[in-house]
DNA sequence: TCATTAACACGGG
DNA sequence: CCCGTGTTAATGA
């Protein structure tokens, strides 16, 4: 475990500080699909991804969801940070993109290691930093792109994230990332397969 | 024009 | 049979 967070972290983290992480910190495991984070849930612990990929999504009134970043090895998700100090629920969903490993770490270390270690408090900066910069783009894609742009974007961070080109997913779970219907994904990725972006296979799609 | 909703047919597991 | 997919028709922004 330490040698993980060595190879992942030794060059953001002075190594009295990986140490301290790999003490208190709480090693987990979480399998493709399961919720990490549910809407209006408090957080008492920051996850810090250490392996595998994080999606993010902003639920509306009617509790439908619109997908609104990843997160990646060496993230954490700022909005835990927010309403751990401020003690207050989430107002987002995380569930796990594909299986990931997380190292959590108690609220109370969070407050204590950004006085005792500069290296840590840059770390929190940059994660509001990163997550803000992300933010601007979701919603720039949101606002000037149409569904056409905004699927092949999709699409690109899937095979990013799973680093393969060949996606399992069905129309109607995209629709659900995207916040559209089902009929307008199956008509563009019809489309897209004639232009001979991608080829679609039945719960799958190959990327050309 | 493009998205949404409802409805239907087809085919695979 | 249920689910994923492809398509159409009507309606709306």
């Amino acid at each position: 475990m330490i040698q993980e967070l060595k190879q992942y972290f030794a060059a953001s983290f002075e190594p009295a500080l990986i140490e301290e992480m790999n003490r208190v910190g709480t090693f987990m495991e979480v399998p493709e699909g399961a919720d990490l984070i549910k809407p209006g849930q408090y957080i008492r612990s920051i996850p810090l991804l250490l392996e595998g990929s994080i999606k993010i999504l902003r639920p509306d009134a009617e509790g439908e969801e619109l997908l609104l970043y990843h997160l990646e090895r060496g993230e954490t998700c700022a909005m835990s940070m927010t309403c751990c100090l401020s003690d207050v629920r989430s107002e987002i969903h995380a569930v796990a993109e594909t299986d990931v490993r997380l190292l959590m770490i108690p609220v109370s270390k969070m407050e204590y290691w950004s006085s005792k270690y500069k290296s840590w408090r840059h770390f929190v900066m940059d994660s509001y930093h990163i997550r803000l910069m992300e933010l601007l783009e979701s919603i720039d894609n949101i606002a000037f792109n149409n569904m056409d742009t905004r699927l092949m974007h999709y699409l690109e961070e899937k095979v990013k994230i799973l680093n393969n080109t060949h996606i399992d997913i069905t129309h109607k779970e995209i629709a659900a990332d995207l916040h559209t219907s089902r009929v307008v994904v199956s008509r563009l990725l019809k489309k897209m397969e004639n232009d001979g972006v991608i080829r679609l296979h039945r719960s799958a799609i190959e990327m050309l």
